[in-house]
DNA sequence: CGTTGAATG
DNA sequence: CATTGAACG
């Protein structure tokens, strides 16, 4: 077992695979001491995983108004794949007023007629990256209109890869994006930590204007209830301490991580796995995925749910039920 | 129809796809005419697929002696994946006691255990492409030991993509190769009219010391007879002028096509048919995998077969029965 | 581990 | 149409 452990981390090191090691550091209560003083050799067991059960949807606000806007996010890890995986027919059976895809890898010529065709989201917007075919990628789509819908976030170096599309409402902006991953051996963290900068000020703006919804892969795991194996994955792109602060500083600039802020201390709550090791059963997982609320839109939170039984991708989608 | 066929011409165009159109050229007899006939539009219609039947397998030589040798030769178009398609189950069916592959595409330390394991074929020879993985590659495997294995022809310009084994057998050489194929837009032409001469040399100077069996993927199509739609690929990789004349010079130098020498008439014989546009189940196909003997080893040629049912690759394997 | 396009055939 | 490694995650 150890060796199998170094020869892991061997493989994982530098490349900052998001899951980190076999062996669940995460314990178990009672169980995890057990294990261990049971365990013959001085190397750790592997322990109990920590499965997750999401709690049934909230539909009404505190003050009891009841939930008419469901909005779903999913990072699909590439459209395509996801389609013939079935993926869409979570989403009809889900039903969500609009539908905020990330990580399509898919041109707009590219994109399937199961999807293109959808008839219940008669309003769709793609955003593809510009010079890489295959690579990042959102979509929306909505069952309503939009008042308007622009794409990017108004800075060129960061709107070549297709990663936000911001739509307004009547009373709200919803924004949805596929944060820049830091990188195998985080050789993007600087551009990261520039795009936090300049992604952090964009929704600032924004919600001057009117309140908004920003959802998608955020790309980062708040903190270290957020992912499974926080000590070994200090320098993994995904949860290095600028990422962290990154979202600390979106946090402090007047928005609210919904989930945390309704369930803030639900252990296991995770929307990544990764392929790898077999992480998905046993919930070794990452956090990366987000309904962030500007304040104002706190009063109108029912429930930002989990999906975690959701197949298809790396990611499971999330939803969010708001009275608007 | 007549829009489908030029739209795959322009897919096709410059490409030098082997198949060629979707229309099939070469006649079926009467029904050919009759179809003409009665077809309402002034564009040709598909006209009935030539399949093939191979005959049985005939165990002796024309003077009576029974076989003793059986050798297999196939181009696996990657052995793992033909592997996982069970490839290997039709050879141990077939039982050679050589096999020869062509287009590996594996490097040796990447085979699979299936094959490496083999028990019945004790003595393995492998040849991979020095610069790219997972490019060209040949392989051969023997019940008996040869006396002596070399691989390439000796030329350091042909030698680096691992495209011949030679092995010595008391009697006679038997040569694998996977010849380079002129490329799409024939950009690799020039160089496979220098590995003509070449190859021709290397076999003419082995062919002086001890008679020798080719065998492989020539990557030529010799005469209209040895592909479905001769017109419309003159210009096409494997049935150029220049391509087909370099296997009339080899005959020329004192060897003999064993499967045209026994049956010198036989349409639609082919050994390959590319996996666009269903050419496979019309046998839109190519002859493309040889056995060639030196012209002394005729005496010992039993039979020359085509095993067009075997799948795995887009080429199917041949036997050669000759008694040594 | 799994998606994607590129090269190759 | 299908195989392969490379980039990316």
């Amino acid at each position: 077992l150890f060796l199998c452990v170094c020869l892991c981390r061997l493989f994982i090191r530098g490349i900052g695979v998001k899951s980190s090691v076999s062996v669940c550091v995460c314990s178990a209560g009672s169980e995890a001491k057990r294990s261990k003083k049971t365990g013959e050799k001085a190397v750790k067991e592997p322990e109990a995983p920590v499965l997750y059960e999401d709690s049934p949807d909230k539909l009404s606000t505190p003050d009891g108004r009841a939930a008419n806007l469901k909005i779903t996010s999913w990072n699909v890890d590439g459209l395509r794949a996801w389609v013939k995986k079935s993926g869409l027919d979570w989403v009809r059976e889900e039903d969500p007023d609009i539908i905020c895809l990330q990580e399509t890898k898919c041109s707009e010529k590219a994109l399937p007629a199961e999807i293109t065709d959808m008839p219940e989201y008669p309003h769709k917007y793609w955003a593809a990256s510009d010079e890489k075919e295959g690579y990042s990628g959102v979509a929306m789509l909505c069952k309503t209109k939009p008042i308007n819908v622009t794409f990017g976030i108004g800075k060129e170096e960061h709107d070549k890869e297709g990663r936000v599309i911001t739509a307004e409402f009547p009373s709200y902006f919803l924004v949805t994006a596929y944060v820049p991953n830091a990188g195998r051996g985080l050789v993007r963290l600087e551009y990261r930590k520039g795009w936090d900068v300049d992604f952090r000020a964009y929704l600032t703006e924004l919600d001057q204007r009117k309140p908004l919804i920003l959802c998608g892969d955020l790309n980062v795991a708040h903190q270290e209830l957020d992912l499974k194996n926080p000590k070994t994955n200090r320098k993994s792109p995904g949860f290095t301490p600028e990422e962290r602060q990154g979202f600390s500083a979106l946090l402090a600039a007047g928005f609210v991580d919904s989930f945390r802020h309704l369930y803030p201390e639900r252990p296991g709550a995770f929307t990544f796995w990764t392929y790898m090791m077999n992480s998905r059963s046993k919930n070794v997982g990452w956090r990366l995925d987000y309904y962030v609320l500007s304040q104002a839109l706190l009063q109108n939170l029912c429930d930002s749910k989990i999906r975690s039984k959701a197949m298809g991708s790396d990611h499971c989608p999330i939803t969010l039920h708001m009275t608007l």
